[in-house]
DNA sequence: CGGTATCCGGGACGATACTG
DNA sequence: CAGTATCGTCCCGGATACCG
């Protein structure tokens, strides 16, 4: 037994957790913060630059991403005032410290994705197309 | 050096795994997810006590959430015909492997969780309040 | 360049009612 | 109990315009 459900969890801290756990989520858990984490993790970058280094992320969702990550004390925001300016921003060292569970996380997916996709593809074949049986 | 700003993440995985991060983070990175996938780590539940055991989550997200970890084939869906009728999910091996990093996701939250308070109210002390001025 | 302010459309989500 | 279906709302986030 013992291999019967959950002692890969091993503790009653997932619940106890279940608070901050949650808690944590809504900062850092949506797809931008952990980009942003993600591209900083490499080497610090000027606003711009981070634009464009994560595909898709729009100026306004950028500069919240950022304000909020920097008031976590995650990222730091440097301004140099030179002509034109420029805004450095670095991970802090807790900003660096999430880069290892984000690393685990990102490892998890790299190694399952194939897993989800065929499960995926599996569930769907199963599903009833709308329209199936319609007239 | 070493220590200058990056070797934390060590790869250039991080890289590549964007877009993957990103993919699997639509899957399991919203909150709901994440904390289904965490109580089923302790035991398999049936519908209604996992409602009751997720604080806050609605019949139809408890729903939703159940069935795209289903398809993602992270959780099993196991009906039991009696009555009044009964079903129970349960991880499934992959499932039951994405509590790990979630873990550790969990533990840096618990151990970062006052550094980042005591930033966020560094950083609102600072903010202009609205109507600081107004009369 | 590095932002802020504003508008607005779509989708996520909750509440409710109904079914087997 | 364990869902499905529908409706209405809210707010997330993109687009755009403008400032220092």
């Amino acid at each position: 037994m013992a291999d019967r459900h959950t002692d890969v969890t091993a503790s009653a801290r997932f619940d106890a957790e279940n608070c901050s756990l949650k808690d944590i989520l809504e900062r850092v858990g949506d797809k931008w913060s952990i980009l942003v984490v993600a591209a900083l993790a490499r080497e610090p970058y000027r606003f711009r630059a981070l634009q464009r280094a994560i595909e898709g992320i729009s100026q306004r969702m950028l500069t919240l991403t950022l304000q909020r990550l920097e008031r976590d004390g995650l990222i730091t925001r440097t301004v140099l005032d030179l002509r034109p300016p420029r805004v450095e921003y670095a991970l802090t060292a807790t900003g660096r410290s999430l880069t290892i569970p984000l690393r685990s996380l990102a490892d998890w997916a790299e190694e399952h994705r194939g897993a989800i996709s065929a499960s995926r593809a599996r569930w769907d074949a199963k599903q009833p197309p709308p329209g199936s049986s319609a007239s």
